[in-house]
This record gives C-alpha cells, structure tokens and sequence, in this order.
DNA sequence: ATCTGTGTATTTTTT
DNA sequence: ATACACAGAT
C-alpha cells in the first residue's frame, strides 16, 4: 500500500473532523471538547500535509509535554515510511532553544546554561544573602512573582498588585533585589525558562528575523492552544504574516492560568489572526453520557458561560459513582482493592488511571499500589533532573561545559568531605579571580582546587576529555563522585539512587554536547518511574490533573473530590482560580471512557469563603464546595462511613460528679 | 570557625 | 523528598 487512499487518512473521522483535517484556511482554531478526537484531528491534519507533498521537516507541532510529543509523532508515523520521522514535535520552550541554538549569529547566548526551577531559587537565595527574604517574600515567591510578570508581560508593579493585592510591600525593595538577580544570572551565563522564549520573542519583532524563522515551515499546529500565555503569544503574533497556524483547544480546559495562560484568549482567535477559521468539535468518542452529563452539569454551573455540551456518540453506560471515606487510607484503600478486583477479572492494570490534584496526594495512592504489588507509573513525581543525586553528578558535568556555572560549583564542591559553603565559596572565588587575570578555565580550575582532593582535579580533566562523548563523561562524573554519594546517602536508598545514575548515563548517549543533553531534560523532563521496569509492562497510571492533560482509561478514579479541595482552599478569594479549580475537576471528569470513579473524604465540612476583591462579582459564597449542588439523579452515592456503634451509658448510680486529688504525694523530703 | 548530623516543617498545579 | 535551624563535634 505505497499510496494511501484518502480513506486512509480520513476514513475514520466524522463530516467534522474531516472538514477540520481538509480545511484550506491558512489559519485555523479547532475549537475541540474533551475526547472529541483532538490528537486523532491534529495527527489527520499533519498525514493530509504530508501527503499533499508538504516536506516533514517544513511542519511543527508544538505540544505541551514530552509525552504528547512523542505520541503525536509515533502516531503520525503510524503506518507510513520512515520520511514522517522528521516531523517535529516539541515544546514552546523546545522549540525556542532549537532556533536559538540553531542560529546563534541571530539570537546569541551560545555558551549560556539553562536553569531550571531549582537553580533559579539557588540564585535568587545567593542574592538575598543571610536572612534569604525580602520584605517577607521568600525567594521562591519572588521568582514566582518576576516568572507570572514575564508570562502575562506585565511589569514588576503590576504583577505585585495582581498578585499580592492584600501584602504591605515595599515594591522598590522587591525590585531591587530583582535588578540583582538579573546581574547575577548574567554574570553567570545563566537563562531561564521564561528567558528562552523571552530571547526568542524579542528577535522576533524584527520583521526580517520573523521572516527567515517563518519562511523554516509551512505549517505550525499548536496543541493545547487554550493554555497559551501573553508570552507565547508575542512569539506568535510575529509570525502570523509568514506561515500557517493549526491552533487545537478548548477553553474549558485551560487550566494553566496560574502560569499566565488567559482562557479567554481563545475566544479573541480570529481578531489577534487575520483570516482564521474557527471550527468546532463537539461529539465525544470517548465516554458514556453518563460521565458527560455530570460534566456538562459542572461546566453549566458556572458563571462563565461556556456553551458547551458535549454528546456521547458511544450512548449510554453506567452513572458516575461517589464514594465517602473517613480517611484517606481508607480511600486509597478502597482504590487499591477495587483494580486488584478488576484485575482477579482479568482486566488489566491498563484499565486504570488514578487522578490526584496534587503530587502529594498522590503520595498515598501510591504508597497502598506499593504495598500491593500494583505496577504502576507516577507522572508528577520526581523529576530526573530533579533529584539529589543526580543534581550531583550533573554539577560536575556542568562546571565543565559552564565554567562561570556558580550554581553548580557550589554544589560539587560541598560533596567533597570537609567542605561546607564557606570553604567553597573561598574556592569558587579563587577560580573567578584567576579567571579575571586571564587564565585559562583549566588553568583557573587547577588554582582554585588547590587545597582540595587530587581526584577531583584529575576527575573534571576526564570528564572534559570524554566531554564528546557524553555519557562517557557522566560514567566518569558518576565514578568519580560514587564514594561520597554512598556515604552521602547511606541511609536514603543509595541503591536505587545508583541506578538512577545509569539512567542518566543511558539517556546522554548521542547527545551531541554536556549543554544541549542537560538542556533537552531540563526543558522536557522525564519522570523517574517512567523510566522503571514497570513502564515497559502492564501497569496503572497514578497522575496529577495537571499531567494528565490527553490522557483517557477505561476507568478513572478521581481521588480526593472532598470540599476544600475542589476548589483547593487556596483558590478561595478569587474568582478566576476558583473557576480555574472548576476546569481541573472537569479535565478530571471527563478521562474515564466507561466508569468513573470519585472519591472523597469529610464531605460534611463546609467551607466558607469570601470571593472577590471588592468588584461586582464579590460576595459572600456560604459553602465553597462544587459538588454541594450536585442534583441526586447525576451520580451514585456510595458511603463507606462506617457508623460507630454508639457506646452504652453508664447506669445511673454512677453518674454522680466526681472529684480527684491530682496533688502528687511528697513523701518525706527531709 | 566550620562542618556534620538530627529533627522539624512544608508542598497546587509545570515548562 | 528536600530545606532550614540548631546543637554538637573537630
């Protein structure tokens, strides 16, 4: 079958799809519900540009994660030869680092180190000095701060008064200690992820720069276009005029806005694109009505408005199920036994996804599929990159592909026994200053470890003799460091640390170079179970909301649906976090194919709240809880409370008050 | 003065 | 799982 048929791209889709796959407007928005075929539309459209003769590497998909990215490409591979292979598929930010490393005379930085979250906070600290605040902000909240300015381009004021309204803050301190970090993180070669697409963006306001980048596709699809934010659109805007946009979302489930992403952007579509199309998708392949009523019903309680509702092409099945526990073991519990039956069933583990609002909620799933012997996959846990031991091992690897690296010197030198901060900060400055008179970053490194190990010294050399070689250089970075870390980590699971380092070693073979294989993981991370045996097998997916965005089970559980978490308690007080906690609960909602599951625990709790900052829409809501108006007919409402037997009373001579000395003796203290 | 070890607190959501 | 504070060791 050298020559596909048209039917065999388009065979399976509906009159919808397909005008949505053929559509010949050079720019489109597919407006599509949960589970109306976004991923098959999207993977349609890139097969019919294909074979329309449109050359693989003239088309883009960006995506929101790793994983979507990678499912896109094996599905538009699917079938056809080799060639689809060069479609590429990546993030905003992996896209971005892409052209920027692609053309360096354009946009600069080569030799500049990505940070990632924690490193930011490493340097903000290092700014702040001793007592590591600014008026009461920690350095977290200020990098979340300066990082929700970037995203919604606003200023430093206007993001203070956006985001912290009711704090007495001197904005001109925060700023100062901002103006600091910058100085900081350019002395030190250093980029953040908003600094990526920041430096992307600003390029492309030069028209000619827009041009040349436009002129690389044909096409760009972005995927998730509801969770797009004010930044990712100023590298948009630039590049309407010089190629196509294949923009899929659906602005119920957006729920990026705490990372700047504005639902409503989506409605403005056709005005910010001159001559978009905008289409729609609105039957659902994926589940029973029965799940789509309740969502609908969730979405048609909200004040926003949005006229949607989602049919069920698959008809009817089985009514949502609540359950009530006491405790969350106990509703952990319950979610273990219930897949252990499925599976006596001989339903595999696949048939489930556990939905968890945060990563520590999910702490408890999955210590109960442990205790089980559930396989299972966690995604919102540790990161990779993320963790201790391979931070450490990385820091090695990084003060040599970055010497001005401080971050990461500090880090290394803090492993060697007998070195705290104060000792490597002596050393790093050595380094600096020898720097400054001109040595050599090996001649400086040589100087500045003077006082230190001879295997450390000799260590870095080998690391930057392998440097080629990448996973060579983090076995010997992994060698090099093995006795400190066993030591170090004795008591923490030195053992499954260790293979984690043979993973990492594993994923830098072919890496062209130490800074382009941190950067491919530190901008698309992969999760640490992900990489366990258990992911090549059967097995469950423990995910948070947030993570699960594309994904769909036969069974979903959606654990911890209590009042205080849906909305979380923290959202109260605002109305678009508390709408923004609706569209989680319905991206929730809407992953079970055939039956879903919710759980949750003191229900009874009411939780009252304040909404609003004083405008029209503030008031007094008496019971923030999203369920508390939930029409019976909707779900089946299952309690496991299990009902105290009430203890006997006392008979009725004993119910006299009675008294107790509670004096101690003092016996005799002569 | 500096480092190491222990106990305690703390976590929305992610690139 | 990690950050921070504090006490104790060298």
């Amino acid at each position: 079958m050298a020559e596909a048929g048209v039917d065999g791209v388009l065979g399976h889709l509906n009159p919808a799809q397909r005008e949505a796959v053929l559509t010949g407007a050079s720019h489109n928005l597919i407006l599509a519900g949960a589970g109306t075929g976004k991923t098959t539309t999207i993977v349609a459209r890139v097969r019919h540009l294909l074979r329309q003769g449109v050359p693989p590497e003239r088309i883009l998909a960006i995506t929101f994660t790793r994983r979507a990215a990678a499912e896109i490409r094996s599905r538009v591979q699917g079938d056809l030869a080799g060639a689809s292979s060069s479609v590429a598929a990546m993030t905003f930010h992996g896209w971005a680092m892409r052209e920027v490393r692609g053309a360096p005379d354009v946009f600069g930085y080569e030799g500049w180190s990505v940070l990632d979250a924690e490193d930011q906070l490493q340097v903000m600290r290092g700014v702040l000095g001793r007592g590591k605040r600014v008026e009461g902000l920690k350095a977290a909240q200020i990098v979340d701060l300066l990082s929700f300015a970037h995203n919604t381009r606003r200023t430093l004021a206007a993001a203070i008064q956006a985001k912290l309204p009711d704090l007495d803050v001197d904005p001109k301190a925060i700023g100062a200690a901002v103006r600091a970090y910058e100085q900081r993180k350019t002395e030190r070669k250093y980029l953040t992820y908003d600094d990526i697409l920041r430096v992307f963006a600003a390029r492309l306001a030069d028209d000619a720069v827009a041009a040349w980048v436009g002129s690389h596709y044909d096409e760009i699809l972005i995927d998730e276009m509801q969770d797009t934010n004010p930044l990712q659109w100023q590298i948009i805007d630039p590049l309407v005029p010089h190629t196509r946009f294949y923009c899929v979302g659906d602005d119920a489930q957006s729920i990026y806005g705490f990372r700047g992403a504005d639902f409503a952007s989506i409605h403005s579509f056709s005005d910010r694109v001159p001559g978009a199309r905008v289409l729609k998708l609105e039957d659902n392949y994926r589940s029973t009505q029965e799940i789509l009523d309740l969502s609908n019903w969730l979405l048609a309680e909200s004040p926003l408005g949005y006229d949607k509702k989602l049919r069920a092409v698959r008809g009817k099945g089985a009514k949502p199920e609540l359950h009530s526990f006491e405790t969350p073991q106990d509703e952990a519990g319950f979610i273990a036994a219930e897949m252990m039956r499925a599976h006596r069933d001989e339903l595999p583990w696949a048939t489930h996804l556990v939905l968890v609002r945060t990563n520590w909620s999910g702490r408890a799933i999955e210590a109960r599929l442990v205790e089980n012997d559930i396989p299972y996959v966690f995604f919102g846990g540790v990161k990779l990159l993320e963790s201790a031991h391979v931070r450490d091992v990385l820091s090695a690897l990084r003060v040599v592909a970055n010497p001005d690296d401080e971050v990461a010197w500090m880090r290394l030198l803090t492993l060697v026994p007998r070195v705290g901060d104060v000792t490597a900060a002596r050393a790093f400055d050595s380094f600096l200053t020898a720097r400054g008179d001109g040595a050599s970053a090996r001649e400086a490194r040589g100087l500045a470890l003077a006082g230190m190990p001879a295997w450390l010294k000799a260590g870095l050399d080998a690391i930057e003799q392998a440097a080629a070689r990448v996973d060579d250089a983090v076995g010997r970075a992994a060698a090099m460091l093995q006795p400190v870390l066993a030591h170090k980590y004795r008591n923490e699971n030195w053992d499954a640390r260790a293979r984690d380092l043979v993973h990492v070693e594993r994923l830098a073979a072919s890496r062209a170079s130490i800074l382009e294989f941190l950067e491919e993981y530190i901008l698309s991370p992969v999760f640490t179970s992900e990489l366990e045996p258990e992911s090549q097998q059967d097995h469950v997916i423990v995910s948070t909301v947030h993570s699960a965005k594309g994904l769909e089970r036969d069974w979903a559980f959606c654990a911890g649906i209590s009042a205080g978490s849906y909305p979380s308690a923290r959202s109260l007080g605002d109305v678009d976090e508390l709408e923004e906690e609706r569209r989680v609960l319905y991206v929730a909602l809407t992953r079970a194919r055939d039956r879903l599951v919710m759980t949750r625990t003191a229900a009874h709790t009411p939780v009252r709240a304040w909404v609003g900052s004083g405008g029209a829409a503030a008031g007094f809501v008496e019971d923030a809880y999203f369920f508390n108006t939930l029409p019976e007919r909707l779900v089946e409402e299952v309690p496991h409370v299990v009902a105290r037997p009430a203890r006997p009373a006392p008979p009725p001579g004993l119910s006299a008050p009675a008294e107790v000395d509670l004096s101690i003796d003092l016996g005799d203290l002569d």
